[in-house]
RNA sequence: GGCCCCAUCGUCUAACGGCUAGGACGGUAGAUUUUCACUCUGCAAAUCGGGGUUCGAUUCCCCGUGGGGCUACCA
């Protein structure tokens, strides 16, 4: 047999709400691990909190690390040989170890009121009631019996962490009754169970590693090994929360940002490799991947490094997925594309987009609805007059006219119109520029070929057309 | 308040106690370009402060300062 356990680890998100991007992170970091020592990756539904937990978000969180990519072995979708793996149908167990803590006298049931808001004096009281005589009329509790006494253990990102049990009053409740284990009980009863050797887990959770080890050795469970992975935080180095910004991860997703972008963002925050790289395709982190070079300190979560990498991850897409990409963003938003002309036009904004913010703010001209309303000024180059710019629109009309449709491709037009234009000494600009604003009406946009090949020769006539006429309508000297 | 954790460019980070503190994002200047973007070339930008230890400290130790987390009969 072998002797050295393999490695387990877990990820235990409560379903009160969606998956948050820090929990994303902490989930990767424990996949990671995993993976990279042959281990498995549990997923347990943390659902105790009755009030708060509701089927649709696990629901959401399972789909949020599917989308991510994350693989793991154990969970309620697949279950497993420590499952269940939901801890509301893990109850009957909590209770089993809870009754034997009280009946060895490890924890008491204690009839105390609960603590005052300010109260921090170490819990004393003469409850000791044995589970069978329980008042069940009365309120009680139970506690951990706790010795006065300096906890320490050996965090394998922080090194050896200390505190005193009079930190955090001593005796401390393990349940609010025979059938209701609070959390810290939960987790270390499961954990124990799961056979979990290493807690990877964000460092807000630093403090609990404590009661969990002092509820290990009532129980006489095994220690596994912690890792307290820094924060996640937002531009006020706060902990990252709902109310600083966008937390959940699936809506990152909407926005347009590709999964592997943002796994291999999540993995930079608070780890770096040892070489300069950083583009990572999963597996490629998996090899690169050790808890010893992660970071202490806190991460600020900022988009604009995301919006690069997806930026580059994008660029790689095939033409085909890019569109894809691209059309499930104007599907979202209802906005139809019966002549194909979205399609075409979507491919323009390649290797230029960041998310589906840069799509939707670069492309109005490909929209169906779109119009064209622009002053009439902006037609003019910066280098150029108003006479000449009219003059030019004429002739660039009357030179695509005479084109035929099957040459509306980038590169035919490309070469035909750059020909013309310096064989007849029009000026690139001068021409150019009114070319492209009459099309799209926008400062800034892909170039004039890519979007004449995209609205093909009807659509490009007409534009042209309307510029024209605004044009003269305007009579600008 | 108490306990604990942390500290390198604006941000993410690199640097067996030893090159001019490196890279990326962002910023900025320029080249290219009809515009934006892409690409290329430059530039600015950091070791929180004070003490030690050491020939030598971003790195080790102490103090201070700053930031953060936790302080539930939530998870």
């Amino acid at each position: 047999m072998n002797s050295t356990p393999s490695v387990r680890v877990r990820i235990a998100p409560s379903p009160t709400g969606n998956l948050h991007v820090g929990t994303a992170r902490t989930a990767l970091f424990n996949e990671l691990y995993a993976r990279k020592h042959g281990g498995s990756f549990v997923i347990r539904i943390e659902d105790t909190d009755k009030e708060r937990s509701r089927k649709e978000y696990e629901e959401a969180i399972m789909e949020a690390l599917t989308w991510l990519g994350l693989v793991w072995q154990e969970g309620p979708d697949k279950g497993g040989e420590y499952g269940p793996y939901r801890q509301s149908e893990r109850t009957s167990l909590h209770k089993e170890v809870l009754l034997k803590l009280v009946q060895s006298g490890k924890a008491y049931v204690c009839y105390c009121a609960p603590k005052e808001k300010g109260e921090r004096e170490t819990h004393t009281c003469d409850c000791s009631a044995t589970p069978g005589e329980i008042n069940a009329a009365k309120r009680y509790v139970i506690r951990l019996h706790v010795e006065p006494q300096e906890v320490s253990f050996t965090d394998i990102i922080r090194g050896e962490v200390r505190v005193h049990t009079d930190s955090f009053g001593g005796d401390f409740v393990i349940a609010r009754s025979v059938d209701d284990p609070l959390f810290h009980l939960a987790v270390v009863v499961d954990d124990a169970l799961m056979k979990i050797t290493h807690v990877i887990r964000g460092e807000d959770h630093l403090h609990n590693a404590i009661k969990h080890i002092l509820i290990q050795r009532a129980c006489g469970y095994e220690q596994p090994q912690y890792a307290h992975m820094p924060l996640l935080l937002d531009e006020q180095r706060r902990k990252l929360s709902k109310r600083a910004g966008e937390t959940n991860l699936l809506a990152y997703r909407d926005m347009g940002y590709l999964p592997q972008a943002m796994l291999n963002y999540l993995a930079l925050l608070g780890w770096a490799p040892k070489d300069n790289r950083e583009i990572f395709s999963h597996e490629e982190l998996v090899e690169a991947f050790s808890l010893e070079r992660v970071q202490k300190g806190g991460a600020i979560f900022s988009v604009t490094k995301l919006n690069s990498i997806n930026r580059h991850y994008l660029s790689q897409l095939s033409d085909e997925a890019f569109v894809e990409w691209a059309m499930k963003y104007f599907a979202s938003q209802g906005t139809s594309d019966d002549t194909g002309q979205l399609q075409k036009a979507v491919l323009t904004e390649r290797e230029r987009a960041s998310s589906y913010a840069d799509i939707s703010e670069s492309l109005g001209w490909a929209l169906p609805d779109w119009e064209p309303v622009y002053p009439v000024e902006s037609l003019v180059w910066k280098k150029s007059t108003p006479p000449q710019t009219l003059e030019l629109l004429r002739k660039t009309h009357e030179m695509i006219q005479g084109m035929d449709e099957e040459d509306f491709s980038v590169s035919v037009l490309q070469e035909r119109i750059m020909e013309w234009i310096d064989t007849n000494e029009l000026g690139r600009g001068d021409t150019l520029w009114p070319l492209r604003f009459a099309l799209t009406s926008q400062q800034y946009s892909a170039g004039p070929f890519e979007i004449t090949a995209a609205l093909g020769k009807n659509e490009t006539l007409k534009r042209l057309q309307s510029a024209i006429t605004k044009l003269e309508d305007a009579n600008l000297s």
